[in-house]
DNA sequence: AACTATTTATAAGA
DNA sequence: TTCTTATAAATAGTT
């Protein structure tokens, strides 16, 4: 009904789509208006724009409120309860499939391996190897990356050094230079590496795990509490 | 719009209001839902006749319930919004500790090791070696177990054999004794063990993963999906 | 917002 | 209820 017949389809062109918006929300109030004074009935119209303006019409003879209640009688449902039932069924699935990734993290910490059969350990073994491998290959790749930093900071560091020597001699007196930025986290190993030290890791399990068996309770690597959901 | 005009008021007539209001309310049911569509809005109409009869549109993009959440909000009131709100806040929490839960399968498994400094490698590498040997040490007791299990059976076997062949020589031609029930389910590893086969697993990975990089696309131990939250 | 050519809804009748 | 159809009403495109 207008100039042109028109696709029940979203308007593309936005002003477009608000005008009719505009235009048609007018219209199906005064319907729902016409429809609860010519027949009696009790109408609840609410609508939101993609905008999220929100517009409402409401029967004289009703409140929104009791529309709703009697809505729900009518249906036989609690909206809320209904909401409330797959929201609790949610959050159960989702504390035993945390529960699930918890058992699965302890059996590749080596606990909790009772339940698996030999070929299941088996699988477990290899996959752990393999792993392992993966682990320490990128672990020497961080050490030799940040160590080559290191050093290029050090040759700089050392250059400066010359210059300001070079240059104000007579003020150099104080061979304290701070620290220089740190962004890629691995300066502070470089530093260890540089002086010689070998094994610089060698403590710091200890320092955060002192259980031989990997009792895990709070420290290690990962901080999840694996014995709770 | 009709053979005549009409005055918007209430029908007297029953029969012809209830008439009316079942052909008004398919019109305006469809004005809401090509409002809905070509204005991409979301709208919900609900009404109930004199007799009680209840009907409703609502927008396919929404439910019943989040419109008059929604509503809710417009008017500034709360009915269930706290319970409603802690609900959604331990969802996420839950969904966040999965996902956490998640990385560090995925760590342990080798994969995304991006994130990690070189004392979190090293760390994450202790740990694994140590679970490597927990998980070792497990197999072959579990091996160990499953063979002596499996040449009891054996002895057992034999000794019966030959009781059967003392007392029965005559009718005993046919070897085939059946299987025996098996619920330690280490038996077939047993059996293996005993015919003489020392790496009676080399083979089990590859039926189940053929991923060198371990990119578990639902094979392999365990069977999470760890890309998804 | 207003206009208006058209389309759409529907009142009355069957 | 459903269909038909004359007519009222709504509205798409335009100004």
């Amino acid at each position: 009904m207008g100039r042109g017949k028109i696709e029940i389809r979203r308007i593309e062109n936005a002003t477009n789509r608000q005008v009719t918006y505009s235009k048609r929300r007018n219209g199906i109030f005064k319907k729902a208006q016409e429809l609860s004074v010519l027949c009696d009935a009790k109408v609840s119209l609410i609508m939101f724009s993609t905008t999220g303006k929100f517009h409402e019409y409401i029967s004289p003879s009703v409140s929104t409120k009791k529309i709703y209640d009697d809505y729900q009688k009518a249906l036989g449902i609690d909206l809320w309860k209904t909401h409330y039932d797959r929201m609790q069924e949610h959050l159960r699935k989702l504390k035993e499939i945390n529960n699930r990734l918890r058992r699965e993290i302890r059996q590749r910490m080596g606990e909790d391996l009772h339940g698996l059969r030999i070929h299941e350990l088996h699988g477990l073994e290899q996959e752990m190897a393999e792993s392992l491998t993966n682990i320490r290959d990128r672990k020497y790749h961080v050490i030799k990356t940040s160590t080559d930093t290191y050093r290029k900071k050090v040759k700089n560091l050392e250059e400066r050094h010359g210059t300001l020597l070079m240059g104000f001699e007579p003020k150099c007196k104080d061979p304290h230079y701070g620290l220089v930025d740190n962004d890629d986290g691995g300066y502070d190993y470089g530093i260890a590496l540089g002086n010689g030290v070998s094994n610089i890791y060698a403590n710091y399990r200890s320092q955060h795990n002192h259980h031989p068996h990997l009792d895990h309770q709070g420290g290690g690597f990962g901080s999840h509490d694996l014995r709770l959901a």
